[in-house]
DNA sequence: AACTATTGATAACG
DNA sequence: TCGTTATCAATAGTT
């Protein structure tokens, strides 16, 4: 079954750009383009839902809610049959028989997690400098200090993961060398064998020497941009 | 709520008109096309939802089961969370409202919280700059970058409530320069009566006055540090 | 909501 | 399946 997940999504590297001008991939800060933006795409994204079914045969099921949480929805076949036919695909028949606890025990370990996601979320929103209203100059100070850190910690990593992958180039790099001055020392013993029997060509290394470089032309200098790493 | 009925799509006059020519809103007959514009039709939908959920914050849930029964699908948050919620929306609550149906929802509730305090700790590990060992470089850049931009939303915040305090201050300092004036001009009165009446002193008034500036200095420029907020 | 300049999606083809 | 290209569709910004 294929599937998405949130960090596939973050992966996949979506331009859209489209109309005037270009749009980034992040969400809309302005409330009311956002808000437009969403009626246009929502009708967009339906009709395309709808031309899927239609043109291929195809079962589709869709439900969108807006973040102000009112619910558009669309659906082929019928929604709860698409649906448990995603449940059955997903294998979701294995969870019963767990031991006679108490209602109250669940309720208590329901309202914890609950508290702990909430905690995590306002935590989460701050690291990312958004609903800050609520903090004090103190609290501000401290956030960014553990951002700093956050950021320093990355980057040093960033920066170890680089220097790893060239130091194996620099490895292969050298390996290369040596391979290629060796084989150059066997061209020029045919070059010179060439010469001394002039009857002889150039024999089935043919090929493989193409693959080098000439004397007076060694490996250019490693570029990092080659390897995907620009800007860093 | 929004709803879309298949008889609804018929009614809609989609004209559907791309790529090289035009297209009929019907099934597509040939085999080889179906599928191939499926492919291509699927991979569209399920960006645009993508697109859909990042730009404007949409909770958004995509399932596509292809003729041949192959499934598909995309969720923003949580498929079975979005599920739920369109029931809600529908008032489809029609579950057996005794036992073990009870418990099963409650128990997928928890594995769906115990899943998300999960994902927000690991998130949480990786601002932090924890835990980055699992992380490649694409994902340690998105990471750095956005700590940046959490950092920056920090500081402009408390650049913010900094000068508002800066300017409260100011406000005061003015409402003391003129209270101050005020005072001094009452002084300069008193001491032309005293000059005028030899035998009488300064008054009681005597501590209040000292905890005015002289004449030629007024009050010194706000130091900023002077608030607690150095460097800043 | 209507209008366009732009970018995006994709049908057909190789 | 994959890449290319001609064409039409979607839509961001503007009025």
């Amino acid at each position: 079954m294929a599937f998405f997940t949130g960090r596939e999504v973050e992966e996949r590297q979506l331009s859209s750009k489209m109309g005037r001008g270009k749009v980034e991939l992040r969400r809309i800060e302005n409330p009311t383009n956002r808000q437009v933006t969403f009626s246009k795409r929502r009708d967009g994204l339906f009709k395309k839902a709808i031309e899927l079914s239609i043109l291929c045969e195809a079962e589709v099921a869709l439900l969108v809610f807006s973040s102000s949480g009112k619910a558009y929805q669309f659906s082929s076949h019928d929604m709860d049959r698409t649906i448990r036919k995603y449940r059955n695909e997903k294998g979701l028949h294995k969870m019963n028989s767990h031991g006679v606890r108490t209602i109250e025990v669940w309720k208590n370990e329901m309202d914890e997690m609950k508290k702990m996601i909430e905690t995590l979320e306002t935590k989460h929103k701050h690291l990312a400098g958004e609903d800050l209203s609520t903090l004090g100059m103190k609290e501000l100070k401290q956030l960014e200090r553990q951002l700093k850190i956050g950021v320093d910690r990355v980057r040093s990593k960033k920066w170890r993961l680089l220097s790893e992958r060239v130091s194996l180039l620099k490895r292969n790099h050298k390996t290369l060398q040596e391979e290629n001055s060796i084989l150059q020392k066997k061209i020029k013993l045919q070059e010179l064998l060439s010469e001394a029997d002039e009857n002889s060509g150039l024999d089935s290394s043919d090929h493989v020497i193409q693959r080098f470089i000439p004397d007076g032309q060694p490996h250019s200098p490693l570029n990092m941009n080659q390897f995907g790493f620009p800007s860093c």
